[in-house]
Order: structure tokens, then C-alpha cells, then sequence
DNA sequence: CGACCTTTTGAAACGATTCAATACTGGTGG
DNA sequence: CCACCAGTATTGAATCGTTTCAAAAGGTCG
């Protein structure tokens, strides 16, 4: 596999996804004994994979590892609009249907299948299931921006980042990559700064005054303990259960099955 | 037609709604004489259509006026995370697919056409074209989103209300809802406040500052003439060209066509 | 006309940013 | 092995932009 040790991904996931996409996640070798690839790509960390204004593939499929997607003001300010973790479907594409409106880097090493508009079309007409599950993937992605900029709006930095550590707690529990609430982010405090909108010193202030409240433990650069969850939740303004719901798309069992992998 | 006067809808765009929605905006009589509507219901201006966390159809058509999407938090602050315009398509379903995470109101007296999930989904598979137009839809709803999430988070008020009346001044534009850069938006400061998450107290400092640099023209309320359009696209940091690419979606001949009125 | 909502402006208070200095971390090469 | 480096985290102090509070003016509607 690509990506080194740090994010063991789902099986049922990467199954899942390699069927949709018709990528293979990890290297197959030909009946010659050559290693390749189906439509899937690595990025180192940190490498860009995709910029605004740039051409580019309608959809990209998150084999493996975090991806963000974000935008630059002129002055060089950046806002992480989103996070795409293994499973993330995201189309970065303008209305236009052609150009890109983010900017997409790879924040881990990471596995990307990318697929051209027809491609993808292609593939959601062939399977039902696909298309609900683009449609769920979508509706998930646009609550988390609702949720998002309702906080950036009008919530104080404690919000922001309590807001922030939920959100990101929740997913991560959905692809089965928390244990009892610890979880690791492969991000700097500069990188949450660029998601919840503060200067990562503002960052740094108000994850140690949460620290200091023990509502959360951080070890090891943002290896995240949520201790009182209930209380993350208060200043977040939205419980785990609620938010599951909202940002979190079905599992959808009919392709998950193993008879499908 | 429900709505009163302010508001002329320009007719192409009545007739696209129309058949793909299977509504008839205004009221047509049966051969009994009796007025009715299919599908579509009028709101008057204030009115809520929708609340969050209720059951809700899945998607909402405007066919005539304003509605606003919102979200509130605990403490009551509201951000209003998008504007409804004629012509656009809502969904408000959050991942779970059956509750909204979206607060619905009348900015205007409106039109709306609510259609359930399976009626949605069967006009879709007819027809290729509404799914394409659909899919326009949501893109240009995401990239508004992601422009604006960039500016809640990292840009300054004068950046926020500039990028906000060139965001609408351009919509307006593509619905013919403009002359010469003028236009009148169906808001009050408040309204204007939560849109960019600002007081509205701020809203009016930034309007009147931008007013006295001969930049804007505001008359009566909110009618907004736009005097240096390249002033204002260098505070939004943006110009309305690329705007429009990345928000607007591109019309469909096919369905405008005057033979599928 | 009065009641109510919206807009406008000033002054004080607050929260977040910026600047700056120090400490910590992991990786590199002598 | 240690020294060094660049990037990151941490903390304090000064500054800045926005909010809040308050008061007055304008508009609309019964």
C-alpha cells in the first residue's frame, strides 16, 4: 500500500470504493509481473493536487489518507473549505463543469482515484446504488459547509474549534478510525487555523484552554482525547448523535456487502 | 400571479420550472371554473416554509421571489448560509435524507414547488436533461458556498459586503433581474448581517463607507447601484466574470428552448 | 397620530490578531 | 553522538477591527 503505517483504512471501505471507481487502491501486478495502478494515483504529503482555475477531472474518489480542499484570498489568506477523508467522494469542479474552484493538497500521503465527467457519469447510470450514494455523499458535504459557516458566522473561537474537534471525531468514528473518542489529526495548528477561519496562535490559545478545562487532552501535536464529550458538545452547540446524522452519509448496505467487495 | 408587483420573472425561466417540476406557478383554471395550483404554493413575505430537524420534502423549486436558508445557533445568532433565488433548486435534506438541516423562510411573497424524494428521483431518470441541470445546480451552490465560507472566514467587512453585492448583483444578472448594474435586493441590514456574519450595525458602517468612496449608490432601502464595478470586484476579490463562471450554472438550450415551454 | 421597525452615528468594551521572544520537535549532516 | 536547522507550539503585550450599547432620525402602516 502507498500510504505509510499511520491510517489503517477499513477494508469494507476500500472495497467499497475499488468497485465504484474501478480503482485499485493498492498496487496489482500484470500476468508479466508488472506492479500498476487502475485509475488511481499517490500524492506525497503535502504535494498540491489540483489547482483553482486549473482544468481538471470531474470527481475525485479518497482511496486512502486526508486530502483539503481550499481557496486563497489574493492577500494569501487561506480557508480549508473542506477535509476529504478515505471514502470522500469530491467534485471540485465550478459550475461551469469544467475548471476546479479549490485547490486540492494532499495532507497525508494519499490515494487518489480521479474520474473524467463522462467516466463518472458513466458509472452512476450503470449502478443505482452509486448515484444514492454520490447523492448522500453530497448531502453530507453540504451540511458540514452549513454547519461550518454558521460558526465561522457567528460562533466565538472556543465554537469554532470545539465545533471543529467534533466534526472531525465524528467522521473518523464513522470510518472506524477513533478509539473511544482519541483520534489523530494529520494537521498543524496553522492547518485548524485555515479550517475554523483564527490565526493558529488563536488556535494554540483555545486548545489549551480547553486542555486546561479537561474537556480534551492533546498529546503529541493533535493527537486528540475528548474527555467530556458532553461538554465539548455544549460549546460546540450540537451533540455527536445529531451531528452523526446530519453530516454523516448512510452506510449503504447493499454495496457494502461483502458479495460485492 | 401570488407575487405582488416588485418582482418580474422573467418567462422562459417560469416555463423551464414548469415542466421540469410539473408545477404551474400561477394559478390556471379547470374546466369547472375552480382556480388551482399543481404542486406549487405560495408563501407571503416573513412566512417560514421549512424548519430544522423537521420532515421535509426533498426538494424545493422557486419559481418566484426570495427565500433564505438558515441556521441558527443555540444563543439565537442566525447565519444565513444561502439565498433562493427564481430558478434555483433546494435541496435541505441533511445525510440521514429524510430531516432538514436548513431553516426555510419567505424573504418575498414566493412560489415553491416541494417535491418528495421519489417524485424528484423519478423526473430525474426521465429526464437526462433535469439531472444535468440539477447537477449545474448543486455545483454552482457549492462553489457559492466555498466563496463565501473563504471570505466569512478570512476576509475583512468591506471584503464580506463587497463579495455579498456582487454575488447577488451577478444571480440577479442571469435571471434578468439587473439594468446597468442596478438592483434591488428584498433585505434589511439585519438580513444583510447574517448573510455575512456581520452586526448589521457594521453592515451599515461598511454600506455607507463604500457609498461615500463613489464606489456603490444605495437608494430607498437596498436598491443598490454598483458606480465602480472594478473598485468592487478588487475589494471582493473577485470579478464578476469569473463569478458567474464558477456560481452561476450555465443555461440549458435544450430545456430553454421555446418548443419544451 | 402613535407604534414599530429600520437605519444611522458615536463611544466604550471586547475578542482576535499581530508582533515578538522562547521552547520544543524531528530530521540532517558533520 | 551531538550540533544544527527548519518548522511548530507556546506565551505575553500591544494593536486593531468588530461588537455592543445607546440615542436619535427616518420610514411605514394601522
Amino acid at each position: 500500500m502507498a500510504t505509510a503505517g499511520a491510517i489503517e483504512v477499513d477494508p469494507a471501505l476500500r472495497r467499497r470504493l475499488s468497485k465504484l471507481t474501478g480503482a485499485t487502491g493498492s498496487p496489482e501486478v500484470d500476468k508479466h509481473g508488472v506492479q500498476f495502478t487502475r485509475n488511481a494515483r499517490d500524492y506525497k504529503a503535502g504535494q498540491a493536487i489540483a489547482f483553482e482555475g486549473e482544468e481538471v477531472a470531474s470527481v475525485l474518489c479518497v482511496l486512502d489518507g486526508w486530502i483539503s480542499l481550499s481557496k486563497t484570498l489574493e492577500d494569501g489568506e487561506r480557508q480549508i473549505i473542506d477535509f476529504g477523508l478515505p471514502g470522500d467522494i469530491v467534485t471540485a469542479v465550478a459550475a461551469d463543469g469544467t475548471t476546479s474552484c479549490l485547490e486540492v493538497d494532499a495532507l497525508t500521503d494519499v490515494t487518489v482515484a480521479a474520474l473524467s465527467h463522462a467516466d463518472w457519469e458513466r458509472r452512476q447510470s450503470a449502478s443505482p446504488e452509486l448515484r444514492e450514494m454520490a447523492d448522500h455523499l453530497a448531502a453530507a458535504s453540504h451540511a458540514r459547509l452549513s454547519e461550518r459557516m454558521l460558526r465561522l458566522g457567528k460562533g466565538s473561537a472556543p465554537v469554532r474549534i470545539a465545533y471543529a474537534l467534533l466534526e472531525l471525531c465524528v467522521r473518523l468514528r464513522s470510518i472506524g478510525q477513533t478509539q473511544d473518542h482519541t483520534f489523530h489529526l494529520p494537521l498543524t495548528q496553522q492547518h485548524l487555523g485555515e479550517f475554523t477561519g483564527l490565526s493558529s496562535v488563536h488556535v494554540c490559545r483555545t486548545l489549551r484552554r480547553l486542555s486546561r478545562q479537561q474537556i480534551i487532552q492533546t498529546e503529541d501535536h493533535l493527537d486528540i482525547k475528548i474527555i467530556d464529550l458532553a461538554a465539548l458538545s455544549g460549546i460546540a452547540g450540537i451533540g455527536p448523535d445529531r451531528l452523526q446524522a446530519e453530516i454523516v452519509p448512510a452506510p449503504m448496505p447493499t454495496i457494502l456487502a461483502p458479495g460485492n467487495g
